[in-house]
RNA sequence: GGGCGAUUGGCUCAGUGGUAGAGCGCCUCGUUCACACCGAGGAGGUCACUGGUUCGAACCCAGUAUCGCCCACCA
C-alpha cells in the first residue's frame, strides 16, 4: 500500500494568460491532467480539521477485470460531488483503491504466471514465475507451479501494479480529481493488517465466533458461501414419487427432486394439522432400497400443498432440512462430500446387505450420477411410482459458480450481523435510518436485506489466496486442534500469515506436532476486507491523526447491486468497531443500459472501451452524459448525449472567448459589479443569482442533474438571447474611439461576471473546458476557486426583475421569426415594424428596446403596441407577421 | 408470492394539482465580424390502461398491464 501522506500544497501553475485565436476541446485532457498533477491541485491537505474535510470512500475497482462504461458513469457522479465540495471550501479526501483480493485476481494470477497458491509451502524470496503475460492462454491447472501464499500475494501485487497504471491513466483522462498519492490495494499489507486487527477485535468482543454447522457449500470452488453471495437460479429437476413402507406394508408416498439423498434421509415430516398424516405421526417407516427405519414427525414448516404434503428430511437437501434437523434434533447422516460426490465409506446406519451393496455402487459418484443409479434401482424395486415429472425449480447458486450449492457441515468463522440477534438487528436497522441514501428509496433495499437476514455473516472461505485468519490452534496430546482455545498474535505484528508465521511461545518445528500448534487454514471473505475500506483509507491502523480528520467519512458511492454486501457489511464493521456509521451519506448509481434496455454486458458484444469513448468524444462530453443521469436511475448508453456535451464544452470555450474579447481581463472592466447599471444587464444577473441558488441547493442534496440542467438552460439562453441583445452595446457601437459609454461598460462587466459565475457552475461537470477558460484570465485553478454564491449577484442586480431578459428575448424572437418565416437572413434590416407586446412584458421590452433594436437589426422605426394575448407579435410592413411566446 | 423503480412526441429524458416541456433526430431557412462541432424558425404527444377523489389529474388514491431490479419460494 502506498503511503497515505499527502503532498504539500503548491500553487497551481498558470499557463500564459491569453485568449487563443482558435479554441478546441481536443487535447485539453492531457494538458490539464499534467498541470493539475504538477500543481498538486487535488492534493489532500491534512492540516484541516474534520469539519473542513469532505471524505469519500471510493469503490476500489477490480483490477483483474476491465473498466467499462458503467464505471465511467458512476465514478463521474462521485467526481462531480468531489469537485463541488472542494469548491465549497472543503478539503476533499478522495483516495483511490484497487481491488486485487478475491477470486477474479486469484484466477488471473494463476493463468498469467502459471502458479497456484499452496499455503503449506515456505516463502521463496528468489521465486521466478514460470510464465508471464500468457493473457488469453491460461496455463492449465496441472502445469501450474505451487507457490507459498506470500509469493502468491507478491505476484498478485505485481500484476495489479500493471493494471493499476492502465486504470489510473483512464481515470486521469476522465478527470477524476483523486489525490493519486493516496492509493491502496485490498490485498496490500495495510488492508491485510486492518482486516486482521478488526477481526481480532471482533473476536475479543465476542462478535466473531466459529461454529461447526451445516452451511451452503460450493462443490466447484470447495468453499463455504455466505447468504449475500447467493443467487437463486432456475434449475431443471424432476419430481419423483417414492414409496416408503410401514411395518404393516402400507405405502407412504413422498415426492422429491433429490432421490440421490435417500440414504441421507432421517425422517418423514408433515404439517401437524394435516389430516392425511395424523395416524402416521409417532410411527416409523422404512426407506426403500436402504431399509433404514425412520420416524414420521410433525413440523409446521411442512407445507401440505407442496408435493405430497409429506417430505423426506435429509441431511441436507435444503435449508428447510437444516431447520427440521435443528428443531427436531434429528441425527446427522451426510452422504454428500465437499467435492459434491457421494461419500466413499458406506455409512453405518445402512444395515441391510442390499442397502450396503447399493450404496457401494453409488459411492464416489457425483450427485447427478448417483441420482440416475438410484432412480433406476427404485424403478426396479417398484418403489418409484409413475415416471419422474420434469419441473423447473429454483436452486441456490454461488454467484460465481455453475453448480447448485450443497449443504455440508463444516467449521466456519462468523461475524455477528443481526441475523441471529434482534438487538443488533434493530441497531443496524437504526443505522440505516441514520444514513442518507441518495436516492432515498434505496434505503428500502437495506431494510429488506437486514430484516430478512437468517444467520450471521459467514466470513471464512476455504480458499488459498486472500487475507488469512490471524489465528493458530494448540494441538493436544493426540494432535487434535483445540478450536476452543485459539492463539492470536500481537496486534503490532500484523499482518501475519499463520501458515508461515509462528505464534509466540512456540517454535517453528512444533507446527503440526502433538503439543504444538497448527494454523487456521482459511482466508477471509473478500467482503471482510472490503467492509473496512473506511478504516483502511482513513488510517485507522497507524495514523490516528488522519483518522480523526477523515472518519466517519462523508460519502460512500456505490452500485445498487451491492447494498446488501458492501454497504451493509461496512455499516456492520463500523457499528461494531467504531460505534458509528462509516459515512453520513451513500450515493447509489444506476445501471447503464444498452439500447435494448438491457444491462450492458460483455456477451452482448456491445461493450465500448471507455478510453475509446473519451478519445472520440472528449472527457467533458462523456462526463456530461454521465452527469445528466440522476443517482439511482438506470441510464441509456447514449452517444447522442455525449455529442451534446461536447457541443456544450465547445460553446463554453467560444462564448468565453467572445466575452473576454471585451477587455483586458486583468482590469476590472469585466469584474466590477458597480459598472453594471443597465436594467437588462442587472436582470440577467438576477436570473443568474437564482440559477446559483438552485444549483447549489441541488448539489447539496446530491442532485447533480438538476444543477447541471439549470445551469445549462441558463447558459444557452445567455448565449442565444442575452449575448445577442447586448452584443452591439458591448462593442461600444457608435461611441467614439477610446470612449467607453456607461451602457457599454455595464454590458461588459455583466458579461464578465456572468462568465466567471458560469465557469464555476460548470466546473464540476466540465473540468477541462472550464479550466482552460479560467487559465485565459484568472489565477490558479477554477477547481480551487470558491463556489459562487447568489448574494453578490443579487446585490449587483439590485431590484431588477429577471423576467426582463425573457421579455426582451421574446421581442427579439418575434423579430427573428418574422425573418425566418419570410425566409430571409437574420441580418436583414427591419425597416418599419410594430411589436405588439402583452402588458405584462411591456416594461421589460421598453427597458431593453435599444438592445432589441440592434439585435433585431431594426434600423428603421420600431413601435410598441399592446397585444391581446400573452405572446409578442411582430408585424413588419415588408416581411409579414410572426408570434413569439416568451 | 412480497417489495422497489419505471411507463410522457421517432430517441434520451425533465415535469408531484391549474391550459403538455427540453435536447437530439426530422423539416424549412439562414450564416462565416465568439461559435458549421454554427444560428433562426417549424412540425410532432388523447402523458401505458381502467376506475375514483377534485371545480380541475401526467401529477393524488385503488386496480390492471408491460419492463427492470431486489427479496422469498427449492419436499
Amino acid at each position: 500500500m502506498t503511503d497515505l501522506t499527502s503532498r504539500p500544497d503548491a500553487p497551481t501553475s498558470a499557463p500564459a494568460r491569453q485568449v487563443p485565436d482558435k479554441v478546441t476541446v481536443d487535447g485539453l485532457e492531457g494538458r490539464w491532467d499534467g498541470a493539475w498533477t504538477a500543481a498538486g491541485a487535488y492534493s489532500f491537505d491534512r492540516s484541516k480539521e474534520r469539519a473542513q474535510v469532505y471524505s469519500i470512500d471510493t469503490p476500489p475497482p477490480t483490477v483483474s477485470g476491465s473498466l467499462h462504461v458503467g464505471h465511467v458513469f458512476s465514478y463521474t457522479h462521485t467526481d462531480v460531488v468531489a469537485r463541488y465540495r472542494r469548491m465549497r471550501g472543503y478539503e476533499v479526501f478522495y483516495p483511490m483503491g484497487w481491488d486485487d483480493n478475491g477470486l477474479p485476481t486469484e484466477r488471473r494470477v494463476q493463468n498469467y504466471y502459471g502458479v497456484r497458491c499452496d499455503p503449506s509451502l515456505p516463502y521463496d524470496p528468489d521465486f521466478t514465475p514460470p510464465h508471464q503475460g500468457t493473457d488469453g492462454k491460461a496455463v492449465k491447472a496441472g502445469d501450474q507451479v505451487p507457490v507459498s501464499r506470500r509469493n502468491f500475494i507478491e505476484l498478485c501485487e505485481r500484476l495489479s501494479a500493471e493494471d493499476e497504471q492502465q486504470f489510473e491513466h483512464l481515470w486521469r483522462r476522465l478527470g477524476l480529481s483523486v489525490d493519486w498519492s493516496m492509493t491502496y490495494q485490498t490485498i496490500g499489507s495495510t488492508a491485510r493488517a486492518v482486516s486482521q486487527r478488526a477481526f481480532l477485535r471482533n473476536l475479543e468482543r465476542g462478535e466473531a465466533y466459529q461454529a461447526e454447522a451445516p452451511g451452503l457449500w460450493d462443490v466447484t470452488f470447495q468453499t463455504a458461501v455466505a447468504q449475500a453471495e447467493l443467487e437463486a437460479r432456475d434449475y431443471p429437476g424432476a419430481f419423483h414419487k417414492v414409496a416408503f413402507h410401514r411395518p404393516d406394508g402400507e405405502q407412504v408416498v413422498i415426492e422429491t427432486t433429490r432421490p440421490e439423498l435417500l440414504p441421507a434421509c432421517v425422517a418423514l415430516i408433515a404439517h401437524p394439522d394435516d389430516e392425511r398424516y395424523q395416524h402416521l405421526f409417532g410411527t416409523t417407516v422404512t426407506s426403500p432400497l436402504f431399509g433404514v427405519e425412520l420416524p414420521v414427525l410433525a413440523h409446521p414448516a411442512a407445507e401440505p400443498d407442496k408435493g405430497a404434503g409429506i417430505a423426506m428430511c435429509c441431511t441436507f437437501g435444503d435449508l428447510t432440512d437444516v431447520q427440521w434437523w435443528r428443531e427436531l434434533r434429528l441425527p446427522t447422516r451426510s452422504v454428500v462430500g465437499r467435492d459434491g460426490r457421494v461419500l466413499r465409506d458406506t455409512p453405518e446406519w445402512i444395515a441391510s446387505e442390499d442397502g450396503r451393496a447399493l450404496y457401494g455402487e453409488i459411492a464416489g459418484k457425483t450427485t447427478f450420477s448417483a441420482r440416475e443409479a438410484l432412480v433406476a434401482a427404485l424403478r426396479e424395486s417398484g418403489d418409484l411410482l409413475g415416471e419422474p415429472v420434469a419441473t423447473q425449480r429454483k436452486a441456490n447458486f454461488y454467484e460465481k459458480g455453475d453448480k447448485p450449492l450443497e449443504i455440508v457441515t463444516s467449521r466456519q468463522w462468523y461475524i455477528r450481523n443481526g441475523g441471529r440477534d434482534e438487538d443488533l438487528r434493530t441497531a443496524l436497522l437504526g443505522r440505516g435510518q441514520e444514513l442518507g441514501f441518495h436516492p432515498d428509496f434505496m434505503r428500502v433495499r437495506y431494510d429488506n436485506w437486514v430484516g430478512g437476514l437468517n444467520g450471521d455473516w459467514l466470513v471464512s472461505r476455504q480458499r488459498f489466496f486472500g487475507v488469512p485468519f490471524p489465528v493458530w490452534y494448540p494441538l493436544d496430546e493426540a494432535g487434535e486442534p483445540r478450536y476452543d482455545a485459539p492463539i492470536t498474535p500481537d496486534e503490532a505484528a500484523l499482518p501475519i500469515d499463520p501458515t508461515s508465521d509462528v505464534p509466540a511461545g512456540y517454535t517453528a518445528d512444533q507446527r503440526g506436532v502433538p503439543g504444538g500448534f497448527v494454523a487456521d487454514p482459511d482466508v477471509m471473505d473478500t467482503w471482510a476486507t472490503s467492509s473496512l475500506t473506511p478504516q483502511i483509507v482513513c488510517g485507522w491502523l497507524d495514523d490516528p491523526d488522519l483518522f480523526a480528520r477523515t472518519f466517519p467519512m462523508d460519502l460512500r458511492p456505490q452500485g445498487q447491486d451491492i447494498i446488501r454486501t458492501w454497504l451493509f457489511s461496512t455499516v456492520v464493521r463500523a457499528h461494531l468497531e467504531n460505534g458509528s456509521l462509516p459515512w453520513t451519506d451513500a450515493a447509489i448509481s444506476g445501471w447503464i443500459l444498452d439500447p435494448d434496455r438491457k444491462k450492458m454486458s460483455k456477451s452482448k458484444g456491445n461493450v465500448v472501451t471507455p478510453l475509446g469513448l473519451l478519445e472520440e468524444h472528449g472527457s467533458d462530453a462523456v462526463r456530461y452524459w454521465a452527469a445528466s443521469a440522476r443517482l439511482g436511475t438506470d441510464a441509456a448508453f447514449e452517444v447522442g448525449q455525449m455529442k451534446i456535451g461536447r457541443r456544450l464544452a465547445i460553446k463554453v470555450l467560444n462564448a468565453s472567448k467572445f466575452v473576454l474579447s471585451f477587455g483586458d481581463p486583468a482590469e476590472p472592466v469585466l469584474t466590477d459589479p458597480a459598472l453594471v447599471t443597465e436594467t437588462l444587464d442587472r436582470a440577467m444577473l438576477a436570473g443568474l443569482a437564482e440559477v446559483v441558488a438552485t444549483a447549489t441547493a441541488a448539489l447539496e442534496s446530491y442532485d447533480h442533474t438538476r444543477a447541471l440542467e439549470t445551469t445549462e438552460t441558463f447558459f444557452w439562453t445567455f448565449c442565444d438571447d442575452y449575448l445577442e441583445l447586448v452584443k452591439d452595446r458591448a462593442y461600444g457601437a457608435g461611441a467614439a474611439a477610446g470612449d467607453v459609454p456607461a451602457a457599454t461598460a455595464s454590458a461588459r462587466a455583466a458579461l464578465g461576471i456572468a462568465l466567471d459565475t458560469l465557469l464555476r457552475l460548470f466546473a464540476p461537470v466540465l473540468p477541462f473546458a472550464t479550466e482552460e477558460v479560467w487559465s485565459w484570465w484568472r489565477e490558479g485553478s477554477v477547481h480551487r476557486a470558491p463556489w459562487p454564491t447568489a448574494e453578490p449577484l443579487r446585490t449587483a442586480a439590485g431590484d431588477a426583475d429577471p423576467g426582463v431578459v425573457a421579455g426582451a428575448g421574446a421581442a427579439l424572437a418575434a423579430l427573428r421569426k418574422v425573418k425566418s418565416e419570410a425566409k430571409v437572413s437574420m441580418r436583414t434590416p427591419i425597416e418599419h415594424a410594430v411589436l405588439a407586446v402583452p402588458p405584462a412584458l411591456r416594461p421589460a421590452v421598453e427597458v431593453a428596446l435599444d438592445d432589441v433594436r440592434s439585435a433585431g437589426r431594426a434600423t428603421g422605426t420600431l413601435d410598441l403596441a399592446e397585444a391581446d394575448g400573452d405572446a409578442v407579435v411582430a408585424r413588419d410592413a415588408r416581411l409579414g407577421e410572426a408570434v413569439a411566446r416568451s
